[in-house]
DNA sequence: CCAACCGGGGTCTGCCATAGTA
DNA sequence: TACTATGGCAGACCCCGGTTGG
């Protein structure tokens, strides 16, 4: 049976479904049949290393003692091997420092397995280092659930760096520049890899928005980052490279003016900012052969995306699923580029609602289409009334 | 009362490459 | 020359409801 790489289980859905997506296979029977398992193979392993020489009383080769402990804890040491294999080769590990910390902050056992299975260097971090980078986020979180929560999603962003004064100097920056404890909090939360950036990283970051910020003509820089990272907390774990590709796609499909620009970077654009290399323009160009081959013009192309950027998330499938689903039903692509927030419907939201529409007979190719896209309240009060006239 | 308009909310990791370091 | 620290990458929606104008 082949392990799967705990990253594998991508979906469709999406990076932010990928907490929930990891969640359910912790607690899946999946995951206590890799553990079982591994744990088999573990056995096989340890055998064959019967030559390790012994460093301890009990005549027990460290390593074998380090391996069988982490094991009985529930760790997945092939995974953890395979991951980081140089933490295994060293002496004067505790991980029974780590566990007891972790345990004293109210992580649960299945917690702290999950972490070093993920990110074994986590064992080589001494209690003092971690109790120092604990209270510095508790300067910021205001409860050890919180970051518990956090090191379960993500553990590498709190062991990756021992460095604390780095950590320390990354929070006096983040005030420096006028965000509030809120928006760091909002920070650590969403994007923690941040504080573990180097304090040069995120002032390059930093510098380079100011930059844009003053070549498009905005007086105030600091108002200009305040806005745009607490609109985009996720911007300083980005590359400067990335986001510089992004801004200078949004400059030339578009044409905008500076501050039509400027608005849309802090606003309805701020995500659109992390998309990854060449994504934006895969998928502007598929929206835009779409819609072109049905019939519209490139102006009113321009303008729907601009109007609805967000359909730049859609990958190609999904767009092309969403506009044949609505096509199928008459409905035609002037009404979809004039209403198009109906795309943020999921495609089976899409498909139970048109049918229960038709059923109710209502005639979509004439009727309004907005409904299509309004939250299940107003949508089921709306279906009832066509329903009972 | 109704629906169009509009903004907001949740939420980003795990892996790889490569300098740097002891 | 192992091992560590750090940068950077790919990946790819859906739903809710306040306000406003008729």
């Amino acid at each position: 049976m082949s392990i799967p790489k705990v990253g594998g289980y991508w979906t469709s859905l999406g990076p932010r479904y990928f907490l929930c997506m990891r969640s359910n296979f912790l607690f899946s029977s999946r995951w206590w049949m890799i553990q079982f398992s591994s744990q088999i193979l573990f056995k096989s392993v340890s055998l064959r290393l019967f030559g390790v020489k012994c460093d301890n009383e009990d005549g027990e080769p460290l390593k074998d003692k380090l391996l069988s402990n982490l094991s009985t804890m529930g760790v997945d040491v092939d995974m953890a091997k395979k991951r980081q294999p140089g933490v295994f080769n060293r002496m004067g590990i505790s991980e029974q420092d780590l566990k007891m910390f972790l345990l004293s902050k109210g992580a649960s056992k299945e917690v702290i397995a999950s972490i070093i299975s993920r990110y074994p260097r986590a064992i080589t971090r001494t209690t003092e280092h971690l109790s120092k980078r604990w209270d510095l986020w508790r300067t910021i979180m205001t409860s050890d659930l919180e970051i518990v929560n956090i090191l379960e999603r993500s553990p590498e962003s709190f062991f990756r760096s021992n460095n604390n004064l780095n950590l320390e100097n990354n929070i006096k920056f983040l005030y420096s520049v006028g965000l509030t404890r809120k928006c760091l909090c909002r920070l650590l939360t969403s994007a923690p890899r941040t504080f573990s950036n180097s304090l040069d990283l995120n002032k390059q970051m930093v510098e380079f928005l100011q930059e844009i910020c003053l070549s498009l003509g905005h007086s105030d820089p600091k108002d200009f980052i305040r806005k745009i990272i607490f609109k985009n907390p996720f911007i300083l774990i980005q590359s400067t490279k990335r986001i510089k590709a992004n801004i200078k796609f949004l400059q030339s499909t578009f044409n905008l003016n500076n501050e039509e620009l400027l608005v849309l970077i802090c606003g309805r654009g701020a995500e659109f900012l992390e998309l990854s290399s060449d994504y934006a323009k895969r998928n502007y160009i598929n929206i835009k052969e779409r819609l072109l081959s049905l019939g519209c013009t490139e102006e009113e192309v321009q303008k729907f995306v601009l109007s609805y950027l967000d359909v730049i998330f859609l990958g190609e499938k999904k767009f092309n699923a969403k506009i044949d689903c609505l096509i199928e039903e008459k409905i035609s692509i002037s009404q979809i580029i004039e209403n198009p927030r109906v795309l943020d419907s999921s495609i089976s939201t899409l498909k139970s609602r048109i049918k229960e529409l038709v059923n109710a007979g209502y005639n979509l190719s004439t009727s309004n289409i907005t409904l299509l896209s309004w939250s299940q309240k107003r949508y089921k009060a709306k279906l009832k009334k066509l329903n009972i006239g």
